[in-house]
DNA sequence: ACTTGGCACTCGGGAACACAGAGTGCCAGA
DNA sequence: TCTGGCACTCTGTGTTCCCGAGTGCCAAGT
C-alpha cells in the first residue's frame, strides 16, 4: 500500500515541515533530500499520501503539511529516538546534582526539561500511594493541637494540624507515636488503612478517642492527596508557536491539575519505561488540539512512581524531544534511587 | 499647574482607555463624561497634559493614551480603591475555607486572586526568617542517615536528609533532639545561629561530631531558603493582552523567582499593609515594560510574613485590582492567624 | 482670560486591484 | 513506472485610493 519511497517522502515532509514551519512542496523535497526521483514522481506519491490521510494541503496550490495521522506514522515507524549530545548529558548532571530535597529535585527537573526541549515541561510528584512509610511523627503544638507529619521513602512530607477534643500530654502522644511507627514503618501507603484498622484497640482505653481523631486525619491525608501534585515550567516557550485553538486554551489547560494528569496518562504496566506520545487530536482535551505530549514514567528501580513529559506544538521534533524526555527520566530515577 | 478640570480630563481618559483599549479623542470624552465643556476646550487641556507627559498620542491625529506618568497620577490622586462586591467576598471565603495546610492555602490564594482579577496572580510563601521554630524533629532513616524536619509557626515544613560519618543509635538521636528543641522551641529563626552556637558543648563529647554535622545542615537550611518560594497562576489571562515587549518576555520573567521577588518588592516598615503599585517602566525588569504590578504584604497580625499581588498590562483597572489584592491579603492573613 | 465653533490638515486603516511565484494536477511520451 | 511540460489555481504582497477620526490653530464670543 505504501511502498518504501512513499514512506521516505512522508519522513522527508515531516522533517522539512518541522524545521521550516512551512508547507513543503514537491520541488523543494526533490532538491533537499536525495530521493533520486523527479518532483513529478514525488507529486504522485504525495497525492497517494494525501488520499490516505497522512498529509494535507492548507489550501489548493500550497505545499503539504503532515496530519496527526502522518505524525503518528512517523513516530511509530519512520523515526528513531535521538540520543542526547554529550554536552546535554553533562548539562543534565550538573543541573540535577546538588538538589537538597524532593521539592528541589522536582523543580530542577521540570526546568531542566523545559530548557532542554525548549517546550513546556510537566512533572508529576512521586505518587503517594505507591511509596512506603518511612516515619510518622506527632508533634504537640499546644494542649489541644498536634501536628501529624508523614514522611515517605520518596522524601515526600505531608503535614496536618489536628485539633483534639481533649488535652493530650506529651507522654500519651509519644506512646501513640511509638505504636504508629511500630505498626507502619516501611509499609506501603496503600496498606495503611488495613494496618491501622485495629489500632485503637491496642492503646489504653482513655486514649482511644484521641487515637481515632488522629487516625481519621491520617487516612484523610492519604485519600485527599490522591489527586497528585503536578508542576510545569517553560510556558514562555509557547509564546512563539501558534496554536489552532489559541494560546489561551493551552495555558488554561496547563493550570488545570486534572487535565495535566490525564495528559501525562498512565504508565502501562507491562513496559513501564516506554515513551507515550499523544499527537494532536489523540489527546483527551479539546483545548489541546494542536499540541502533542511526549511522556514517560520515572521512579527508582523497577517501581514507577510518577510521570513526566513535555508538551509542545504537534509540529515538534519528535526524535529529539523523545530523547530528552527519556534521558531526563532516567537521570531523575537514578537520583531518587540514590537518596 | 493642573486645574481640576484637567485632572478630570485625565481621569476620564484613563477610565475610557482602560475600558475600550482604544485611544480616546476629545469628542468622545465630551460626550461620555459630562464635563460640560466643548471638545475644543478639552483639546486645549489635552495639549497641556501631553506637554507635561501625562498622555501621548500613538501617532498624529489619533486619540490620546495615558503614559506611565499619567497612570501614576491617576493611581495616586484620581482614584479610590474599589471595595469588592458582596458576591466576591463570599467567593473569597468559600474558596479559602477548607485549606488543609500551608501549601494548600498558598495554592488556593494564588488561584483565587487570578480568577478575581483576571490577571496573573503572584504569591510569596511566608518568609522563613521572620517565623519562629515550632518543632525540630530528627528521624533516623538508617544507621548513618537521619532526616531533619523543621516546623515553623506558619506551618511551613523544611526537611533535609543528612548523611552521618558515624553510626548513630536512636537514643543518641533522641537526646540531641531533646536538646535542640529545648534550645530552639518558640525562637525566631533569625536567632537560631546564635542560640545553637554553643550547643556542641552541651552534649556528650562522643556526640559532638554528629551534632556538628546536623547543626551545619540546619544552618544551611535557614540560609539556602532565604531565596523564597514564589508561585503564580493565571498566565492564561495574559493571552488576550498585547505587550510592547512581547508575551515571551513576560512569561520568562514570571518563571524567574528572582525577578518575581524583586517585583513584589519590599514591605515598607512603617505602613506594612499599604498597597504598592509599580507602573510600566517603574518596575525593575526591562522585559516588563508594559506591565504593572499591584502588591501588598500579608501575614498574621502585625507581622508581615510575605507579599502577594497581581501583574497585568499597564492598561488595567487599578481601582478594582487594588481592591481585590487588598481584600485577598486580608482574608489570607486571617486564615493564617487562625491556624 | 477662558471658551467655543470653524476649518484645514494629517495620518492610519480598510477596500479594491493587480501581479508574481510557488505549487499542483494531468497528460503524453520515454 | 517515471519524467518533462503545461495550464491552472491559489496566497501573499505591494500599490493605490479614499474615508473618517482626530488634531492644531485662529478668530470670535462671553
Amino acid at each position: 500500500m505504501l511502498d518504501d519511497r512513499k514512506l521516505a517522502v512522508l519522513r522527508a515532509i515531516v522533517e522539512d515541515y518541522v524545521s521550516t514551519n512551512e508547507p513543503v512542496g514537491s520541488k523543494a523535497l526533490a532538491e533537499r533530500h536525495n530521493l533520486n526521483v523527479s518532483p513529478a514522481t514525488i507529486r504522485n506519491d504525495m497525492a497517494v499520501l494525501e488520499e490516505q490521510g497522512y498529509i494535507a494541503q492548507p489550501h489548493t496550490s500550497a505545499g503539504r503539511v503532515p496530519t496527526d495521522k502522518g505524525y503518528r506514522l512517523f513516530v511509530d515507524r519512520l523515526s528513531q529516538v535521538k540520543p542526547l549530545s554529550s554536552a546535554e548529558r553533562r548539562a543534565i548532571e550538573t543541573f540535577l546534582v546538588g538538589a537538597v530535597d524532593l521539592d528541589d529535585v522536582v523543580t530542577r527537573t521540570v526546568r531542566l526539561l523545559a530548557q532542554l526541549t525548549r517546550q513546556v515541561a510537566v512533572v508529576q510528584y512521586p505518587t503517594l500511594t505507591r511509596s512506603t512509610v518511612r516515619h510518622v511523627e506527632l508533634v504537640p503544638l499546644s494542649e489541644r493541637r498536634v501536628m501529624l507529619v508523614l514522611i515517605t521513602n520518596t522524601g515526600r512530607v505531608e503535614q496536618r494540624v489536628i485539633e483534639l477534643h481533649e488535652v493530650a500530654d506529651d507522654a500519651r502522644i509519644a506512646h501513640l507515636r511509638a505504636v504508629l511507627n511500630a505498626c507502619l514503618d516501611g509499609c506501603g501507603l496503600s496498606s495503611v488503612p488495613e494496618l491501622v484498622a485495629d489500632l485503637p484497640e491496642r492503646v489504653p482505653a482513655e486514649d482511644r478517642p484521641m487515637a481515632a481523631t488522629i487516625l481519621s486525619v491520617l487516612l484523610e491525608t492519604l485519600v485527599e492527596r490522591h489527586d497528585e501534585k503536578i508542576v510545569f515550567a517553560g510556558a514562555a516557550n509557547l509564546a512563539g508557536a501558534d496554536f489552532s485553538s489559541g494560546l489561551r486554551d493551552v495555558l488554561e489547560a496547563l493550570e488545570e491539575q486534572v487535565v495535566l494528569m490525564r495528559l501525562l496518562g498512565e504508565t502501562s504496566p507491562d513496559t513501564p519505561a516506554a515513551l507515550t506520545v499523544r499527537i494532536g487530536s489523540e489527546n483527551p482535551y479539546s483545548g489541546l488540539r494542536g499540541t502533542s505530549i511526549v511522556a514517560t514514567g520515572y521512579g527508582s528501580g523497577d517501581r514507577q512512581l510518577a510521570r513526566l513529559g513535555v508538551l509542545g506544538p504537534t509540529r515538534m521534533d519528535y526524535p529529539v524531544t523523545m530523547g530528552a524526555v527519556r534521558a531526563v527520566a532516567r537521570y531523575v530515577s537514578q537520583i531518587l534511587a540514590a537518596s
